[in-house]
DNA sequence: TTTGTTTTGTTATAGTGTAACAGATGGTCG
DNA sequence: CGACCATCTGTTACACTATAACAAAACAAA
């Protein structure tokens, strides 16, 4: 098993990163012909900027909307249309929203939330999906949705932090 | 494989669950040599009235402070003291919180939540627990703590749901 | 081009959680 | 006892997160 870290690199170019991640988006979004509306694309792109989970307030500061800040109502609704089309997670022990590196996979990932550098990073595994299924029925549970996050450190700041 | 479902059926000696609850509770913080004030006893006791997940402020609404209602910092207050002690959990995905059944046990474990009658319960699972260590460390992750909640139907609930 | 659906604009408000600091209380050790 | 330190309480004010409600505009499809 091939250690990928699933954080990028400080190094890693994420003009890139970036742009091939919105790229993914459009196309999804034209296959399933939802609408990628100027609101809800300023946000996505917010979210794309780094990879930190942001708040709503926070992205709501990031965004110039016809030279004023955009309404609350008018991220949450953008955020309820991504998460909704799997183009970004909502970190529940947060109150934050991550941008989901991998745009229309039908997938509940594992978040992982790095308490030294900030970022998140997410990672899908059919084991815990199996474990976690195993151990609903042998409490008679039928699960619906699963929220699996974690908080810990980065390879990199594991590394770093070795003083 | 035997079905221990995790929710208490409608039937159970509630008065029983809840007291016997309490005095575990006192005898592990006498133990730990930490004290159930009243605020945190108080707390504690609505925490215990039932088996749903209940907000702050539903617990304020709840205790009678000398004839007023705590101030939110008293209830955030007695909540840090239970979480940290195991006597109770967040339920990141509602923002609320439940008592612990198992006081004093170190566990972070499954949470179930019904999205028909609102109960809630946890379970705790080896194999729930590896799995996520081992997603972590193969994306090169040094997980600290750890957050699983599922939503669903309880056993009672699917059996009526049935219809 | 009419009609129905989706999206926007806006205001107001509900819900969740902390900061800060003075004062009270309790446990401990001389 | 009584002085001391740590912890817990009381209170005010505030910061952050999220939704309700409803009229108006934009769009897609026939």
């Amino acid at each position: 098993m091939t250690e990928t870290s699933a954080f990028p690199s400080t190094t890693h170019d994420h003009t890139r990163c970036r742009s091939e991640a919105l790229a993914q988006a459009e196309a999804m979004l034209a296959r399933k012909k939802a609408r990628l509306t100027p609101d809800r694309r300023a946000v996505l792109e917010v979210l794309l900027d780094d990879h930190q989970a942001q708040g709503a307030y926070d992205i709501m500061e990031r965004i110039d909307w016809r030279g004023r800040r955009p309404a609350p109502t008018v991220i949450y609704r953008a955020l309820d249309f991504l998460v909704s089309h799997g183009l970004a997670h909502k970190i529940e022990s947060l109150n934050a929203f991550m941008a989901c590196p991998h745009a229309g996979h039908e997938h509940r990932p594992m978040i992982m939330i790095c308490t030294n550098c900030s970022q998140v990073a997410e990672f899908a595994s059919t084991t815990i999906d199996k474990a976690v299924a195993k151990a609903a029925k042998d409490s008679g549970f039928t699960p619906r949705e699963t929220t699996v996050e974690v908080t810990g450190l980065c390879s990199h700041c594991r590394e770093s932090a070795t003083a």
